[in-house]
DNA sequence: TACGATT
């Protein structure tokens, strides 16, 4: 299957040259002011198919787009998703804004309409006293306009110190000139040092030794330590808390898993999913007939890499037949979500879960 | 109600 990728939405998700917005086939300005979400602070891993299936999970989509680095192809963490309904695009903020996919919180808003005017609007901020969180960093930039988005770099061993750099994107470009000549050199008020404000690079604009050093830093930090809270089991609070964006306990765990399906034990009695499907399959039981998809996110997307979810529902009435499966990449994380769901109590149902068993291969 | 696949 290939994913077939519409370059409606191509203006916006690009500031690099050539990036000439589309129109689609009706031949005239399309409103797509109620269909057309960005998402922002995607898992820097998202592929672009997993993106599709979990804003799929909604509804029928018309486009998507996960926005990548024209040159490394690496995602930008950030995708645009057109649905063909109105009402899905909003039902997709209101269950997917503010879930919590490995490290990262996501954010799904309505797309700003592409125009030349919101282009090259983000501000790269740095010399900022390292007790200005964001909140205060939005304050001070306010006041030149409508912020779209802001980010505090953080220190990458104690994962919350301010490295005092940031960013900051404004819905108009003009703002961001207005906030450049307001606040480059000035001093914020308490502060010991004049902070600078310009234009942010675009990523593409990186040197190659910017990139190795990126892609040095983000492969290398796999841990290889043993995993630490095996037993824990999470309750209800604990899932609130990482949909809200508390630091995931899991969030330690490395990204890829060192371990090979191969030299992983055999599991009596449980079969692994083949090669060409990689991941393990997990099986859910006792799915309400309600359950979507986006509840199998929510559940499992705390624990890991997710990358695919499947609610089984009758053909006929469309309601989930009490199950379901999900797919995650990696072994260990597939294993805490297993250890923490099995028993987990969903409104009124007690899950069951475990590794998907295979009738092929038993006895 | 227990291990899919209407892509």
């Amino acid at each position: 299957m290939v994913t077939q990728i519409i370059s409606t939405m191509e203006t916006q998700a690009s500031n690099g040259p050539g990036s000439v917005g589309i129109l689609n086939g009706t031949n005239g300005a399309a409103d797509d002011s109620k269909t057309n979400l960005i998402v922002n602070y995607l898992p820097q891993n998202m592929t672009q198919e997993e993106f599709k299936s979990l804003f799929g999970s909604i509804g029928e989509i018309e486009s998507c787009k996960l926005v990548r680095d024209k040159i490394t192809g690496q995602s930008l963490g950030y995708g645009f998703v057109n649905y063909v309904d109105p009402n899905d695009a909003d039902k997709a903020i209101n269950t997917l804004n503010g879930l919590k996919l490995q490290t990262k919180t996501i954010k799904v808003s309505y797309a700003r309409p592409s125009s030349a005017s919101i282009r090259d609007a983000n501000l790269y901020v740095s010399s900022l006293p390292k007790t200005m969180n964001q909140k205060e960093m939005e304050q001070l930039f306010s006041q030149y306009g409508r912020i779209i988005t802001s980010r505090i770099l953080v220190d990458q061993v104690t994962g919350s110190v301010s490295r005092g750099v940031g960013f900051i994107r404004f819905d108009k470009r003009i703002e961001a000139e207005e906030a450049i000549k307001g606040l480059n050199g000035q001093k914020p008020l308490g502060a010991s040092e004049p902070i600078t404000v310009k234009f942010a690079n675009n990523p593409s604009q990186k040197t190659g030794q910017a990139l190795l050093t990126h892609l040095y830093q983000t492969t290398a930090r796999r841990y290889t330590g043993p995993l630490h809270h095996q037993t824990q089991r999470f309750r209800l609070d604990s899932l609130i808390n990482m949909a809200y964006g508390v630091k995931s306990p899991l969030s330690f765990l490395p990204r890829f898993s060192p371990i090979t399906i191969d030299s992983v034990t055999n599991l009596a009695g449980v079969s692994l999913t083949g090669p060409t499907t990689a991941g393990w399959c997990i099986f859910v039981y006792n799915l309400s007939p309600e359950a979507d998809e986006s509840v199998l996110w929510q559940l499992f997307g705390p624990f890991g890499a997710v990358t695919n979810v499947k609610v089984i529902r009758d053909f006929t009435t469309n309601k989930c037949k009490g199950f379901g499966f999900v797919t995650m990449t990696n072994y260990d994380e597939a294993a805490m979500a297993i250890a923490s769901l099995n028993g987990y109590r969903l409104g009124d149902r007690v899950l069951q879960v475990s590794f998907k068993t295979s009738k092929q291969h038993k006895a």
